[in-house]
Order: structure tokens, then C-alpha cells, then sequence
DNA sequence: ATCTGATTGTGACAATTGTCGCCGCTTTCA
DNA sequence: TGAAAGCGGCGACAATTGTCACAATCAGAT
């Protein structure tokens, strides 16, 4: 997918599109590839053509919790104001499966709100776009047990890559839900046993 | 606290504090009104400029969680968000102390992004700003036990109004932490035994 | 083929949180 | 003054989640 395709969802002008294309640089990640950690200082700006980010928060003590994830024409609304403010991450991101993004050096931010209005409500839009993630993080966490945590966060990883298979070990699970192992084995039996998924070893079905 | 006093925090131009003073609208709010609901639609966008506004979540089953405090200078990102895009709130706002707003009509928003940078500046603060809160918020779900979150809440709700005392009963913060009564009895007689509180009736002494 | 490490399964138990019932005290209001 | 409602305290128990120990199985490397 190029940057023309995703023209059409937030329909960048013709000149805008150049410009991103003429000053950022793609970059090709591998699944579980590194995009950004807590701490790390960013300099660019990164819109997903295709695949897919996970978004992680951390804690001081290494515990990490899954907040969303970023699909094609989505950017990091974190990007967005760390660039800006000139301060590091707060957020991990990591690549779901091979993804191909498009990077924007921070300096085009301020020019093109002025320049573009199409940039401008993509900025507005992902930032809303992001809230809305976190509001869904949010209710997960405050009202949602476990298992069904665990339930919609095997929707949504099928949902991702439209396939009936997710390939995660129940340890990847279980540090995306904050829980432990164990956990994750236990209710995924009990998932089974209401006939909702079938497991496998490396991978889930979901029926 | 008046629009003019914020203004050598976000060093607003004086055009566009006219502005807001002659098309904005003061509104006092009483401690425990609500200024917004989920699915109301915003037609303007507050400012704080004086008290705080108590932000919630709410699930559909009516749970409720706390989210983070507005004070003096903030905005709700929310109605940001929801004005620009013309979508109902997906939070609750409530005065936790008597409050003072300034009610921007939306219609400003765009025209002021483009004339003042300060307006452009404000903005985008008040959206990380409001992202670091979120986290906070998240942390605290997904890392923090109870008895912590309660501590932190107390101290929060404490150093809001620069006061020892804190003016809920066991039953609000039960609400605001999503949990029971009994077990907020619980963990308060638990911090009062690790000597950080002291109990009273309708209020709360932080030692 | 065998070894090795990763993955999954399981039982027992602890800690945390949620829920129920009931009590006594205080405040409000009729 | 008396009733009702709100608030806080308490004990018992259930449900959920976290933790530990250990076994069984599978996949890949040598």
C-alpha cells in the first residue's frame, strides 16, 4: 500500500502527498521488531501503510499492558505530541506482523497544519481516533474480568489479519493482559469449553 | 481567577483573550453538578478557570471509573474532540469543588487554530496533557491494587485543594474507584492502621 | 535418535476483591 | 419527638486472580 492509496481515506492534497513521499522515508518492520520504548526521544513520524502496531504501556517495574493497536492510515497520536513538546515516549510500540510504515520528520508537523487542511484534520482525527482506544482500553480494564479481556483481545487480534488463527504463545497473552501464564492456560481452557476456540500449540482458533 | 490571569501560562495574545471574554460565556458550577454527560453533544468548549471538574467513564451498565481532574487553565480534550467532529461525549463531567468556566463557542475553535498560535499551542498541550493523564489512569488499573489506588486517589483529591481533609463519603469513593462501599471501609481502615488516615465521619484526614 | 528448551497442563493454595446480612450511629425532616 | 434515610463497621463467605511446584508434550538442533 502507498501513501496514495491512504490518500483516499483522509484525502491528502496532490502537493501533500508529494511532499511526504519526496521527505519521509518508508521502513519495513518484521513481526515483534521495535518501533519505540519508553524513554526513547522521537524524531519522526510514522503512519502505517499496512500490518500493524501494538501499543503497550509500561510500568517502572517492566509490567506491561496492551492498549491498542495502530492498522493501515493510522499515526501515533504519542508521536504526534512527543514531537512536538520535544519529550521521550511513554508507550512501547511493536510491530503485530510485518508492517510497512511511512515516516515524516517532526519538522513538516507545524508547516503543514498552516499548509494543509487535509493534514490537519488527519492530526485531529487521529487524535480523537486515539482517545477512543484508550477509552476502550480503559473500560476493559476497570470493567471487564479476565477472561473476557482475554475473549476480545482474541477478536481482535483475528480481526486484524481477518484469519480464524491467532499466533501467540499463552505467555505473549498473558503479558498483553498484565496476568500470568497460568492465567491465561486457565481461562483459555474455559474458553474452549464453551466452545468459543479451539487451541492449539503456538496458535488459537476461534470459532 | 480570570481568563487574563491563565493567560501568562499559556501566554494567550491579547486579541484572542478579548475574543474569548467577549464571545465566551462564564458559567458557575456548584460541587457535584454535572457539566456533561455520555451522549450529550457539546457545543462549546470549557475552560477551567477557577475549582476542578471530576472526569469519568461510564460503562453501559452505568459502572462508573475515575479518569483524571481538570483544574484552572485546563480543557477537556473530549470536547475538543467531540465539538470539531459533532459526536456525543463518551465521558462524564462533574464539578468536584464549586467551579468557574469559561464556555467557548465551538465555532471558534477552527478560525482561532488559524489566527493565533497560542490558541494552536493551547490545544495541542491540553491533548498531551490529557494523554498523560489517561496513562496515569491506566497504571493505575492495570499495575495498582486497590489499596493503593485508593491511597493515591485520597491524595490526589487532597492536593487539589491544598487541604488535610477529604470531603467524600466511603460510597463516592467506592464509585470513583469502581469497587464496594465495604471494601473501601475496608482499605480505609487499613491506611488509617498503617497510620497514612485518619477516619471521620464525611471526611477523610491525610496524615 | 537424543537432548534441550519452549510450551502447555494441572493441582494446591494464598491473596485480593466482591457480596451479603446485619448492626449501631448520626443527620434530616416531618 | 420519632421515623426514615444515610453512613460506617463488621463477620462470613464466594469468586477471581496470583503464585508455586512440577509434569507432560512438542519442536528444533546437534
Amino acid at each position: 500500500m502507498t501513501i496514495e492509496q491512504r490518500n483516499a481515506i483522509y484525502s491528502f492534497e496532490p502537493a501533500l502527498i508529494d511532499e511526504i513521499q519526496k521527505l519521509g522515508s518508508e521502513r519495513l518492520m518484521d513481526a515483534g521488531e521495535e518501533l519505540m520504548r519508553p524513554g526513547m526521544y522521537v524524531r519522526s513520524i510514522p503512519i502505517v501503510l499496512s500490518g500493524s502496531l501494538k501499543i503497550m504501556r509500561q510500568d517502572e517495574k517492566g509490567n506491561e499492558t496492551f492498549l491498542y493497536f495502530l492498522t493501515g492510515g493510522d499515526t501515533c497520536a504519542m508521536s504526534l505530541t512527543c514531537c512536538t513538546a520535544n519529550r521521550p515516549s511513554s508507550v512501547r510500540a511493536i510491530a503485530e506482523e510485518p508492517t510497512k510504515l511511512i515516516m515524516v520528520p517532526v519538522e513538516m508537523m507545524d508547516l503543514w497544519l498552516q499548509k494543509y487542511p487535509s493534514w490537519k484534520n488527519f492530526v485531529f482525527q487521529s487524535y480523537q481516533n486515539r482517545f477512543d482506544d484508550l477509552m476502550e482500553a480503559v473500560d476493559s480494564l476497570a470493567f471487564k474480568k479476565m477472561d473476557e479481556r482475554l475473549w476480545r483481545l482474541l477478536k481482535k487480534k483475528a480481526a486484524l489479519q481477518e484469519k480464524r488463527y491467532v499466533y501467540n504463545t499463552h505467555q505473549e497473552l498473558a503479558d498483553e493482559l498484565s496476568t500470568s501464564r497460568e492465567v491465561v492456560t486457565r481461562l483459555l481452557k474455559k474458553l474452549e469449553a464453551m466452545g468459543k476456540i479451539k487451541t492449539h500449540r503456538n496458535r488459537i482458533e476461534i470459532l
